[in-house]
RNA sequence: CCGCAGGUGGCAGAACGGUUGAUGCAACAGACUGUAAAUCUGUGCCAAGUAGGUUCGACUCCUACCCUGCGGA
């Protein structure tokens, strides 16, 4: 018997309902990042009103800290977070990219430039050592940059000509490594060294009473080739098919009722590789899948700049592999979650989305706004087609208008722009919940509109509004 | 009034007499997509109290004055 229902199509795009042990969720939905069993900044009071319905929580970082066993003793995740509403719990996968490709390649999961390729292979092979990234390190670098500067030129020249030469075969020091087994990490917090197989990540899940579980998987780079590629999928098959033996042998054991278990489908953007992983997946009887991996570009892919658009392999990669996934399980965009492609997203049959931007940004100054406000604010907001502004800007200072004056969020109801700024600049504590509970809000209501928009037969009309 | 210490960007605060002039904060802008993020990246600062002197060369040494702090009368 299936958890989840597609209620309306309106195009491609779904309106659903999936069934969880703590409750029904509509879809499409938006799920908030609380990462350590809490949304940064948010109680979950502060969650419901900005319109969750359900958050993501983290294996890795409960597993080390405070440690699933002691969550479990405590009650579960729910009950130590004062949280009664469903949580997906991510499976420690990303991290393998976040701690590990992500700083050895210098990439993100969503690449917007160009990066040139260098054809990486296998990955860190170089952990222990200083715990330093390189964006961590820059400081450092450019002040003895500065510093050889000032000297005399001769002297400069050949100390400059020396760091020149030591700088690209700097080790970059990462904090994971991927084995046959599963991933290697060492601690962020105290250096300690932990295996994350598939078979403990799901264990961890189940010690944190998670709704839906998601397999282990490894993150792919742009930059990783063809034959790390191939290899590294058929690893993710093995750990996906193990975390589904382990699941199924433990989870209705343990719990009752039992929660669902999700399958990811990993890749890079490549339409072939999509295409056979979407097919492979779509196999495995999963309750649910996660479409993760990489949407950055490379030459090692074959993509060039020109061809290059902002979201496009958010798109793309959609429009490839939802043809070929069972209709009637529910389909969630592991990381996806800035307006524009929630929208791209949708329109190719995604119904969930998780994403730490609604959250971060907020922290970080970043506040979203409406196409309609955008005009109000400033025709910046309106040419750019950005959906945020920074708050910090002085042209806020005395503006007495909300963040968004059609949002009706708590913080749009009660306070002005030129107050966030103040409590931003001021590094007031408030700044980050008030700014949290407006951009949550945003992101959940947009995708809330955007569902009855589908019940409608609405969606495209909804789009070319706000995406013109 | 006397003694001591000291005057370096908007503020704080460094540097053998050698094209001087860091760094931090603040300011201004930008980034942020399964959280190593209240983070990160840029940018600019009319920067040596005043007036002289020594020196090839003075932020740096000398003199006077002005100002500030501390102690004393």
């Amino acid at each position: 018997m299936s958890n989840f229902k597609v209620i309306a199509k309106d195009g491609g795009a779904r309106a659903g309902v999936l069934k969880t042990t703590h409750g029904e969720i509509r879809t499409p939905v938006f799920m908030p990042v609380g990462t350590q069993g809490s949304v940064k900044a948010l109680s979950p009071d502060d969650l419901k009103n900005a319109k969750s319905q359900i958050i993501l929580g983290n294996t890795y970082h409960l597993y080390l800290r405070p440690g699933n066993k002691l969550i479990k003793k405590m009650g579960g995740l729910h009950k130590f977070m004062g949280w009664d509403g469903p949580i997906l719990t991510d499976s420690g996968g990303f991290q393998a990219f976040s701690l590990g490709a992500a700083i050895e390649h210098g990439v993100k999961k969503v690449q917007k430039l160009k990066v040139k390729s260098q054809n990486y292979n296998s990955l860190a092979n170089t952990m222990g050592g200083d715990m330093v990234s390189n964006s961590y390190q820059k400081k450092p670098e450019k002040r003895e940059k500065l510093r050889e500067n000032s000297k005399g030129e001769r002297e400069a020249l050949n100390k400059s000509q020396e760091s020149r030469v030591k700088s690209p075969e700097k080790t970059k020091h990462t904090f994971s490594k991927i084995t046959d087994d599963g991933i290697v990490f060492r601690s962020h917090l105290d250096g300690s060294s932990h295996l994350l197989t598939p078979q403990k990540s799901i264990e961890i899940q189940l010690d944190l009473g998670s709704d839906i579980i998601l397999t282990l998987d490894e993150l792919l780079s742009p930059l990783h080739n063809k034959t790390y590629v191939k290899k590294s999928l058929e690893r993710t098959h093995r750990w996906e098919i193990e975390s589904q033996k382990y699941f199924k042998k433990y989870s209705k054991k343990l719990l009752t009722p039992s929660p669902i278990l999700f399958g990811i489908l990993q890749g890079v953007y490549d339409k072939k590789i999509r295409e056979d992983e979407a097919k492979w997946i779509a196999e495995q009887g999963f309750d649910g899948i996660s479409i993760g991996g990489s949407f950055g570009t490379s030459e090692i892919w074959g993509h060039d700049s020109v061809n290059w658009a902002s979201g496009k392999a958010i798109n793309d990669t959609f429009e490839w592999v939802t043809p070929l996934l069972p209709e009637d399980l529910p389909r969630h965009g592991l990381g996806i979650g800035e307006v524009a492609n929630l929208f791209g997203s949708i329109e190719w049959g995604i119904d969930m989305f998780d994403c730490v931007s609604p959250t971060r940004r907020a922290r970080n100054g970043s506040l979203y706004v409406s196409p309609k406000s955008r005009i109000y604010s400033n025709t910046r907001e309106y040419q750019s087609k950005k959906f945020t502004i920074n708050i910090n800007q002085q042209r806020f200072s005395r503006d007495k208008k909300s963040i968004d004056p059609t949002c009706e969020c708590y913080t749009c109801q009660n306070f002005s722009r030129a107050y966030l700024r103040h409590l931003f600049v001021s590094s007031e504590i408030l700044y980050h919940r008030l700014a949290s509970i407006h951009n949550v809000y945003f992101i959940n209501n947009l995708v809330e509109k955007i569902r009855e928009a589908i019940l409608d037969k609405q969606f495209k009309k909804l789009k070319d509004k706000w995406l013109g």
